[in-house]
RNA sequence: GGCAACGUAGCUCAGUGGUUAGAGCGGGCGCUUCAUAAGCGCUAGGUCACAGGUUCGAGUCCUGUCGUUGCCA
């Protein structure tokens, strides 16, 4: 029977580009567990969109003299032609700065309000009076309490790295203006954490499934104690109150965010014209719901959205949370203020999508943090795609091309060899089915790696470019064989390059789109006669140039 | 300062308390030559950071030290 999946991916700040990071740790995997559901045969709905209202983007903006609609509206416009590219197949990419979204978030927040679960109560911030307003953490700056040197922000000092709270700054002054704000009282709305703290700490203990880093960090989160969070902020971009007597406050990121998943989850329903199709997804007893994100957004989802979900009461708490670590670059930790970082659509304009999809799935910070550098992409690219794989297919079309006219080679007995190569790939298929069910990608790729490689093994026992010239019958099984397995190294490799399995896909004959293939392999899925055409090397390799070209941008 | 994670082959990384600690790449030797100088086989290479402890048994669990990184105040 077929399972509803949900798949709800991070939201990217919708002020800069994507990079090599965030492809790795979330809309890879994110991506790869999709396709595989997908032609498994389950119903999948994988939604996010760019997350518009955070202080990120409203800094931004004044930075660069624009509103945060125009900046929202670049990044928005590049997200959705790098996910293209890259073949990231959200079912629905939207942004938090909707219509649809704003009335989801306000009814919740009705909600809880209603049923107590969200509070009112006072706070101190910084507030400027010369522009009559509060200042968020950011917007303020002064002499930093721990090192005293100048130009710390509100929330930390870039000099000594120290966290802060904006009133214990020293010599204080809006960043807008200069003045000196004062700390005044404020009314803000309060989610009411603490309540939930037994739930969900019972929940979470039952968690055996999810990853020990997330379960661990969970626990210790709610161990160590839940604090009740103000969900509002006096700013002008965002989400406003649904209550009358607050039209200067705003719903605060980080609450309305995570609701942006069930907002975007109706969004889509009502696009495709099924206005309630959303509703299995995220209350059906056949639905299982998967949350894909960086490692340092884990207590959003497993505390904070859990929270909201167990107050509002009509839906299913996360089923798993395949929280990544962390991708660095060249030993150091990806920053998009630092400019340390490769960015995802400047890579797309030189090389290819799934190359880059290889790479970052063979080393996905799945276990701990890992390491991007351009030698060991070149590396992989040349060393393990080109080789193993990409060679693997061009030597056996060769071999078709010159001694069978470009046709599928009729088998006829086949020997012990032959008949275990064609086993490993059920056997394969399975084994890999497990590793991606569990979000063990680069363990499924290792697998499906190893099935390559049996390949080019059995080619060299096997030898056809010698047989072909005293048995032609036997070169063409051992043909039809190899063929036969590269069909299923298509079908393997598909939710992890599926640009390079399409292409394969048509290689061999086959006149449908790759998208209606499923997650079964037969030996006989290949009809022999069939003409196949070699259109090209699968994978192009690069020159070690790429390697010092491309490190002297980053370390520019 | 507090907390956490990590430290395994030259490099990048796997290793649910249980044989002699693994893979890929790189190194060395050989075979092959259909193929994008690709492929296949063999081989060398480890005090599992260090020191204690628990255990019949520790890379794995505990304590401490050193080192790296991250988070928080």
């Amino acid at each position: 029977m077929s399972e509803k999946i949900l798949i709800a991916v991070a939201w990217p700040y919708a002020n800069g580009s994507i990079h090599l990071g965030q492809v790795a740790g979330v809309y890879l995997p994110a991506d790869i567990f999709a396709r595989y559901h997908r032609i498994k045969g389950n119903e999948v709905l994988m939604v996010s969109g760019s997350d518009t209202h955070g202080t990120p983007v409203t800094l931004t903006a004044e930075q660069k003299g624009v509103t945060p609609e125009d900046i929202i509206t670049k990044y928005q416009d590049e997200f959705l032609d790098n996910w293209k590219r890259l073949g990231i197949t959200f079912d629905l990419f939207t942004t938090t700065h909707t219509n649809n979204h704003f009335k989801v978030v306000q009814d919740i927040f009705l909600d809880l309000l209603n049923k107590g679960y969200i509070y009112k109560a006072p706070m101190h911030q910084p507030f400027c009076q010369k522009e009559n307003r509060f200042l968020a953490d950011r917007y303020v700056e002064g002499i930093c309490p721990e090192c005293n040197s100048q130009g710390a922000r509100g929330d930390q000092c870039d000099s000594c790295g120290k966290t802060l709270d904006p009133k214990d700054l020293l010599n204080m002054t809006c960043r807008t203006c200069g003045n000196e704000p004062i700390i005044k009282e404020t009314e803000h709305f309060f989610l009411k954490l603490t309540f939930f703290e037994d739930a969900l700490n019972k929940w979470v203990s039952q968690q055996d499934h999810w990853r020990p880093n997330v379960k661990n960090f969970t626990q210790s989160f709610i161990e160590n104690g839940l604090k009740d969070r103000a969900i509002t902020r006096d700013i002008e971009w965002g989400i406003p109150l649904p209550i009358d007597g607050y039209p200067t406050k705003r719903i605060y990121v980080w609450f309305e965010a995570v609701i942006g998943y069930l907002s975007a989850s109706i969004q889509w329903a009502n696009d495709r014209g099924e206005p309630d199709s959303w509703i299995e997804y995220w209350s059906g007893e056949n639905s299982k719901s998967f949350y894909f994100m960086g490692k340092d957004n884990i207590p959003f989802h497993s505390v904070i959205l859990p929270s909201i979900l167990l107050g509002y009461g009509k839906f299913k708490l996360p089923y798993d949370i395949p929280a990544n670590e962390y991708l660095n670059l060249q030993g150091s930790k990806f920053s998009t203020s630092r400019d340390w970082a490769v960015w995802l659509p400047k890579y797309l304009d030189k090389y290819s999508p799934d190359a880059l999809r290889y790479v970052l799935s063979a080393s996905m910070p799945e276990t701990s943090d890992t390491d991007f550098t351009w030698k060991e992409f070149v590396r992989r690219n040349n060393d393990e795609l080109v080789a193993t794989y990409g060679n693997l297919v061009n030597r056996v079309l060769n071999i078709v091309k010159k001694n069978f006219e470009n046709k599928i080679p009729e088998p006829t007995k086949l020997d012990d060899i032959s008949s275990e190569l064609l086993d490993k790939c059920n056997f394969t298929m399975n084994q890999v089915s497990e590793n991606l069910e569990l979000c063990q990608f680069r363990l499924g790729l290792q697998n499906s790696f190893k099935l390559a490689q049996s390949v080019n093994r059995y080619l060299e026992h096997k030898a056809p470019w010698k047989v072909v010239k005293s048995n032609i019958e036997e070169a063409g099984t051992t043909i039809w064989v190899a063929l036969s397995v590269i069909n299923c190294l298509k079908i393997l490799f598909y939710p992890f390059l599926p640009h390079t399995s399409s292409k394969l896909h048509s290689m061999l004959g086959f006149k449908n789109e790759i998208i209606n293939i499923k997650w079964e392999w037969d030996s006989n899925q290949l009809k022999p006669g069939t003409k196949v055409e070699f259109s090209g090397h699968l994978f192009e390799k690069l020159d070690d140039s790429v390697i010092e070209n491309e490190n002297m941008i980053i370390e520019k």
